[in-house]
DNA sequence: ATCCTGACCCAAG
DNA sequence: GCTTGGGCCAGGA
């Protein structure tokens, strides 16, 4: 049995939030990634102020269309997570904006959008 | 309630 | 680089 992190075990204490609510949220911080940037899926999750629902990221988007800059979402490392043309068309539509890749994945050096937070450099959060 | 699935993530091997 | 197991969450059968 693994030992719980206290954010775990703070998860399983309180009770999820509506749904609803934690969508908009979502897509505020997706539509927060401007062009020629990508952010990761559990970058979105967090920025939204929900750690550990990167899965309902990728949920909401295939439900969203193309209501939001779904591009601009890629896997940890910047890896393409969509399959076949989807994956291609993912590709295409951010060599677009101008985000090149190295290999298969997006250069995240380069490329990766940084949320903006609360913390400060003096006050680093645990 | 249980089982399965998915545009996930990550530590191991 | 890679595959895999375990962890994660919601929605549908």
């Amino acid at each position: 049995m693994r030992k719980l992190t206290h954010r775990e075990v703070a998860r399983r204490l309180i009770r999820a939030p509506k749904s609803e609510q934690r969508d908009v949220a979502i897509r505020k911080a997706v539509r927060q990634i401007p062009r020629g940037k990508v952010a990761t899926y559990g970058q979105v999750a967090a920025a939204a102020g929900y750690p550990l629902f990167h899965r309902q990221v990728a949920q909401l988007l295939r439900k969203a269309g193309n209501s939001l800059p779904w591009q601009r979402v890629v896997g940890a490392g910047g890896a393409i997570k969509l399959k076949y043309e989807a994956g291609l068309e993912q590709r295409t539509r951010l060599e677009l904006e101008g985000v090149r890749f190295r290999g298969r994945r997006v250069d995240m050096a380069e490329h990766r959008h940084r949320f903006r937070t609360w913390e400060f450099d003096d006050h680093p959060l645990p």
